[in-house]
DNA sequence: CATTAAACTGTGATCGTTCACGGGATTCTA
DNA sequence: TAGAATCCCGTGAACGATCACAGTTTAATG
C-alpha cells in the first residue's frame, strides 16, 4: 500500500540475525554468502531459508571495512549534456555494472581550483579502488596534485587527455579525424578551408586544431589564423563563429567545425547568408551525433566510439585492480581509438 | 614522478596513527575531526598538525557503519544521451554536491525484470539514504515491488512517472505543456494538426498525447488516430514519423512533435518533401534544447527546466531526510513544474 | 577555603562483516 | 584400532571510526 514514503525506522537486520534463526554461528551464515564450501547441504539450506524470510541484505559497507575493498569506482565526469560525455559515462556505466562495480559520481566544474582536493578526499573517503577521470580538462599542476592525492590509494585512468609521458589515457584520435575531415573537404576541391574550434584550453579541442593545421599544411594550402573561429561547443556559437570567419576571410569556401553543435549552427547561419551548402560552403561536423543525418543538408562528419572507449576504461582498471589483489604490480596501458569519416551531403 | 599509476599498497592512515603521533586519544582527534567543542586550541592544533603531515584522510565507510548515516544518495537513470535526462542528472549532482550528499549512480535498463531488484539489493547494500528514481519508467508492479525492497531502508523519490496516490512523484506538466503548443498552433489558424509522440509506454509521451487531444477537443477540430504516429524520440523517427503521417492524412497542415529531436526530423522531410516551414507546414517540438534555436527554421518549442527538478528532488530527499533523522516522521510532497512556450519561426 | 560548575580528555563498547585459528565429529588408511 | 585426513562449525580479534560514559583538571562561586 502507498504510505507516502514513511519509512520503519526498524533495526537493519544483520548477519547476526540470521545466525540466530537459522541457529548456527555468523561464520557460518557468513560461508553460506561468499559460497565458501565447508558447509553442509543441510545448514546451508536452513541459512537459506532465514536469509529470505528475514530479507536480509548484506552490508556492503561493513564488507569493505574489513575487506579492505570497496568495490566502487569512482568516475569524475562533466558536461553530459554533450553527446560525447554521455556516452562515455554510459559506456562507463554499463562495463562497470557488468563486471560488478558500483559507480560514484562527481561532477568536475573547472571553475574552482581547490575544488579538485575535495573531490580527492570525498573519493579517497569512499575507499574507491580506481578513478575514472572523464572528459573534464585538468592543468599539469592541478593533475599532479590531483594524482599526488589520489594515487597512493588507487589508480587512475584518464580518458580524453593530453597524455604526459607516463599517464594513464584512453582516448580517441582526435588529431587523426580532424585530419581526414579536412582532407576530405581538399578532396572535394575546397580550398580555403577555416576552423571553429571547440575552447582550446581543452586538449581535443586544441589537437582538432591541430589536425586541421596537418591537413592544409600537406596539402600546401592557406592557413593563417584568420580562418580560425574559437567557440563553445554550442550551436550558437557556430552560428556567430561562421559570420566572423566571412567577415575576416571572405574567400571562405569551406568549414571544419569542431563538433556536430557548432556544424548545425554553422548550417544555420550559412542559410540565414543565402549561401546554400555544399554548393556555396562545404560543411564538416565531428562527433556523429544521431541527429546529425537530418540537419539540413544531412552533415558529413567524423564518428568516434565514446560509449566503446567508457567500457575500455573500466575493463582496463579493473584488470589493474584485480592484478594488484593478486599481488602483481600492473599498469594502464594507454591507448587511441581511431575514428572515420561519415561522408553525407553537406560537402 | 609519473610512475603508471604504481600504486604503493601502505596501509591506510588511521585516526589511530594520528592520535599517537599528536599524543592524544582516538577520540580527540575525532573531536577534531567532527568540529566538537570540547577540545583546547593547543591541542586541537597538535592535532591539525598531525593530520596535515600524516595526510590523513577520514573514512567514510568506518563512520557510517558507526553513525549509520551514509551520506550517500542512490540515483537510477537512464538515457542521458538525451537532453532532459542529462539536464535532470546534472541538477541532481549539483544539488547532492552542495547538500554535501554523495551519488551512487545506476543505469536502469527496462529490459530484463529482475535487474531490479539487483538494482535495490545494491542500493541497500551501500546503504543509500534515499532514492532518486529519474526518468526509467516502471510499471506498477515492478514500482511496487521496487518499493517494498527499498523503502524499509530509504525514502524514494520518482520523477518524471506516473503519479499513483500517495506517490512522491515530482515532474513537469507534460500535458499542459501540449496543450500550450497544440493551442498555438490553433491561434496560427492551423486546422489539422498532427502529433508524433514519443514511445507510449512512456507516461511523459501519454501526458503529451493527451494534452494535444485536449487542445483539440476544446477548440472542436479534428482529433483521430490518423493524425498520430509514435515515435521513439528520435530524430530519425521524426523524419519517418512525418511521411507516414502526410500519407495517412493528408490534409495535415501542423504538428506537434513530442520531443525537439523529433522535430528536427519533422523539419528535415518537410525540406525533402519540398514542403515550406511555416508556410505548408507549422511545426513545434517540446523541450527547448540548445540547438533548436539553431534549427532550420529555429524551432518553437516548450520549454521546461529539468535542471531545476532535479535539484528540487535532492532538496526534497534532504528535507525528508533531515527529518526523520531528527525523530520526526516527514514524507516527499508530490510536486509539478510548470512549462512554457517559446515561439520561434517554424509555426 | 571548600564547593560547584565548566572545560577538557580518555576508556570501553559498538556498527556489521570477514579473517585467522582452533576443535570436535566423521571417514579413511595402515 | 590407532592415526591421520577430511569435513564441518564456532570463537575472538579486527577493520576505522563514533557513542555513551566517566574521570581529571581548571576556573568560578559562596
Amino acid at each position: 500500500m502507498p504510505n507516502g514514503g514513511v519509512v520503519k525506522s526498524t533495526r537493519r537486520v544483520t548477519i547476526r540475525d540470521v545466525a540466530r534463526r537459522a541457529g548456527v554461528s555468523v561464520q557460518t551464515v557468513s560461508r553460506v554468502l561468499n559460497d565458501h564450501p565447508d558447509v553442509s547441504d543441510a545448514t546451508r539450506a536452513r541459512v537459506q531459508r532465514a536469509i529470505a524470510e528475514l530479507h536480509y541484505q548484506p552490508s556492503a559497507i561493513a564488507r569493505s571495512l574489513i575487506t579492505r575493498s570497496s568495490g566502487v569506482l569512482g568516475v569524475v565526469a562533466s558536461g553530459f549534456q554533450f553527446f560525447g560525455p554521455a556516452r562515455l559515462l554510459a559506456g562507463i556505466e554499463r562495463q562497470a555494472t557488468e563486471l560488478g562495480w558500483q559507480l560514484m559520481l562527481r561532477v568536475a566544474d573547472p571553475s574552482t581550483p581547490e575544488e579538485y582536493d575535495r573531490i580527492a578526499a570525498a573519493l579517497i573517503a569512499q575507499h574507491v579502488e580506481g578513478v575514472i577521470w572523464a572528459y573534464p580538462e585538468l592543468s599539469s599542476e592541478r593533475e599532479r596534485a590531483f594524482r599526488a592525492q589520489v594515487e597512493t590509494h588507487a589508480p587512475i585512468v584518464f580518458l580524453s587527455m593530453e597524455a604526459n609521458p607516463g599517464d594513464a589515457v584512453l582516448s580517441i584520435e582526435n588529431r587523426l579525424g580532424a585530419r581526414l575531415a579536412v582532407e576530405h573537404l581538399i578532396e572535394r576541391g575546397r580550398r580555403h578551408i577555416g576552423i571553429i574550434t571547440g575552447p582550446l584550453n581543452l586538449w581535443s579541442a586544441h589537437q582538432r586544431k591541430l589536425g586541421w593545421q596537418d591537413a592544409l599544411a600537406s596539402a600546401g594550402l592557406p592557413c593563417t589564423e584568420l580562418q580560425v573561429i574559437e567557440g563553445d561547443w554550442s550551436a550558437e556559437s557556430g552560428c556567430r563563429g561562421l559570420r566572423q570567419l566571412i567577415e575576416q576571410y571572405p574567400r571562405l569556401d569551406a568549414v571544419f567545425a569542431s563538433n556536430d553543435q557548432m556544424a548545425l549552427g554553422v548550417l544555420h547561419a550559412a542559410h540565414q547568408l543565402g549561401l546554400t551548402v555544399p554548393r556555396d560552403l562545404s560543411v564538416v561536423g565531428f562527433d556523429n551525433v544521431p541527429e546529425s543525418a537530418c540537419f539540413i543538408p544531412p552533415l558529413t562528419t567524423v564518428h568516434h566510439d565514446l560509449f566503446a572507449l567508457g567500457q575500455l576504461a573500466v575493463r582496463e582498471m579493473h584488470r589493474v585492480i584485480q592484478a594488484r589483489r593478486a599481488g602483481k604490480p600492473a599498469v594502464v596501458s594507454p591507448l587511441m581509438l581511431r575514428p572515420h569519416l561519415i561522408v553525407r551531403e553537406s560537402s
